[in-house]
DNA sequence: GCTGGCACTCGCGCGCACAGAGTGCCAGGA
DNA sequence: TCCTGGCACTCTGTGCGCGCGAGTGCCAGC
């Protein structure tokens, strides 16, 4: 077990690291941190803690830099959640106000937590498979070809070309509208299969072929529709990355062209709290460098979708961790106003 | 005037640096390039060349480099389009024909179109303003509450929440949906303004405010509704522009997540045929070590949107002017079939 | 008008020495 | 037992000088 100075070294070096992106010695830590001790004091406890791999040196006779594993034990144990001033909520509160539809709040989440955090932000639209029906439009458009369109509470729409194996008729189409909305609307997805389960049954022998057809497509749309999509912003700040520059950047921004990669990152965070996951534990290679904070936000108690940012793990994680949790919670209040 | 000699010795630097990505000397040109005269004889034109602005040299005493101006008449008159090779034409097709939505063909055409040029693609998503109405469908969502569901032929839906004045009946909804899909069902956009001029005469009084909001936010969406999309891809790409990276890079970055002025930039070239912007020709000032390639799409012999890739000026001018109007133009294919 | 030759200019890479920052270790003191 | 000051050592980064090589401009000759 590390002493209490011991981890107070460690937060100085971190802090002072993420300051001035160079590695940092005992000297230059004592005149800038009152720790109370001299720096041959501070030498003997960087041994230690390099003995234990929370911190490394780049080249003999150089100072130190923390490692993941540093990094972790200052998100977990030494720092917290550095909470946004006043004005600075004020000013989030306003930007997210204006927005107009789902594109928009989403757009204006990602620019905004891109400028806060100046590093790359992530959104994910508010995901269906959590979500409720708000309603189904079923459209006719030719004889047998019916458009489904899906309409969620969150304001998504999702549309859906449907082949009838069958013509279909007009009127038959208008009862199963109703059948379907009076069934559905206000229900979660997840709880749709069930619901509908029994309507082909409802309909005329030569249309239920159609209405199993229409389902069938409004039940994909619901489930592998998980083809949940996100939005990215604030690319530019890649480039205060550092010096080693096209090496780094280049797998993050492939990876940030993957969204199944992202999703999967996101998709991995635990579903409530805030989610820090640094360097090597990040599962995507490309990403060993860099950390990604992410948290889940939603309309209501419950979290719909998630948001974050990629940055180097020289990152200033307090005041990082803070913007994120701020941004989750004034979008998930947006969000349920509309 | 320039003789054709010099012409050729043009061509020859353009093509050396754009492979070598060094300045190009006397000597190394002679040795690449027949050009039946020897090493003296090419300085002299490059003085000419050089006097005249096509070429500059980064330093005194090292070898030449295309300017703007020498890419421009490269670009003009030295060197024609690249077609691609059959295999080639394959691959776009079958890579393309996978689509299953608008989306979909949207963000295939980015992806193929930045491996092809292995430089950064920008696909517009196809225009509201040029395409047609395919349907119209209003929903009610609460006594008060419509919302307006809008299908283009490109396969397009935008919605929109109308509030009304005043509660509107199911069954006027239902008359409102099939006056107006009768009248601008498969109607271009910009004849839809006259078409729905009297429509609110056709209603009772009391409903009169209502039809006038609904047909308002559909005039609104057609026209104010020129926020046209875009997606942009191989962002990671940029990572091969040069040596001195972050300054280049950052406006770069900086200006693709300003989709105002890409679309700008999309805008500006011709509607017909081939845009080449070279360099400083480009308005905006963060683009001005790039060029851009644009080329408008369209289902039928017009063209509903643009495409276009964002490169170094060095590029190769042929083989992307290649790629990118045979991707447009199998695009358009692919939009005409659905 | 083309060519070969020649002197000249620079940028680049290399070796070297030096300053500065930082380390590890050790002996002495609280 | 733990902290401290001192000391020798090890690196990296930087500035300087030098030589090489690529490339140029100019000129006289064919």
């Amino acid at each position: 077990m590390l002493s209490e100075r011991r981890l107070q070294v460690l937060r100085a070096i971190v802090q002072d690291y993420v300051g001035t992106e160079e590695p940092v010695g005992s000297k230059a830590l004592t005149e800038r941190h009152s720790l109370g001790v001299s720096p041959a004091t501070v030498r003997n406890d960087m041994a230690a803690l390099e003995d234990e791999g929370y911190i490394a040196q780049p080249h003999t006779s150089a100072g130190r830099i923390p490692t993941d594993k540093g990094y972790r034990l200052f998100v977990d144990k030494l720092a917290g959640v550095k909470p946004m001033t006043g004005p600075e909520r004020k000013a989030i509160q306003n930007f997210l106000d204006g927005a107009v539809d789902l594109d928009d709040v989403v757009g204006r989440t990602v620019r905004l937590l891109a400028q806060l955090t100046r590093q790359v932000a992530v959104v994910q639209y508010p995901s269906l498979t959590r979500s409720t029906v708000r309603h189904v439009e079923l459209l006719s458009l030719a004889p047998a070809r019916v458009m489904l369109v899906l309409i969620t509470d969150t304001g998504r729409v999702e549309q859906r070309m449907v082949d009838c194996p069958a013509p279909f008729g007009e009127s038959s189409l208008a009862d199963l509208r109703a059948r379907l909305n009076s069934r559905i609307a206000g229900r979660r997805f997840a709880d749709v299969p069930q619901l509908v389960q029994d309507l082909p049954e409802a309909f005329e022998n030569e249309d239920r072929g159609t209405v199993a057809t229409v389902l069938s497509t409004l039940l994909e749309t619901l489930v592998e529709e998980t083809e949940e999509r996100l939005m990215i912003g604030g690319t530019a700040n890649l480039t205060r990355f550092g010096h080693d520059f096209p090496l780094t950047i280049r797998p993050i921004l492939e990876a940030l062209e993957e969204q199944v990669v992202l999703l999967k990152l996101l998709g991995e965070a635990g579903d409530s709290g805030m989610t820090v996951r640094i360097g090597h534990e990040n599962a995507y290679e490309g990403l060993n460098s860099t950390s990604v904070v992410s948290v889940g936000y939603g309309s209501g108690g419950e979290a719909v979708a998630k948001l974050g940012v990629v940055g180097p793990t020289r990152m200033d994680y307090p005041g990082t961790m803070g913007a994120v949790r701020a941004v989750a919670r004034y979008v998930g209040q947006i969000l349920a106003e509309s």
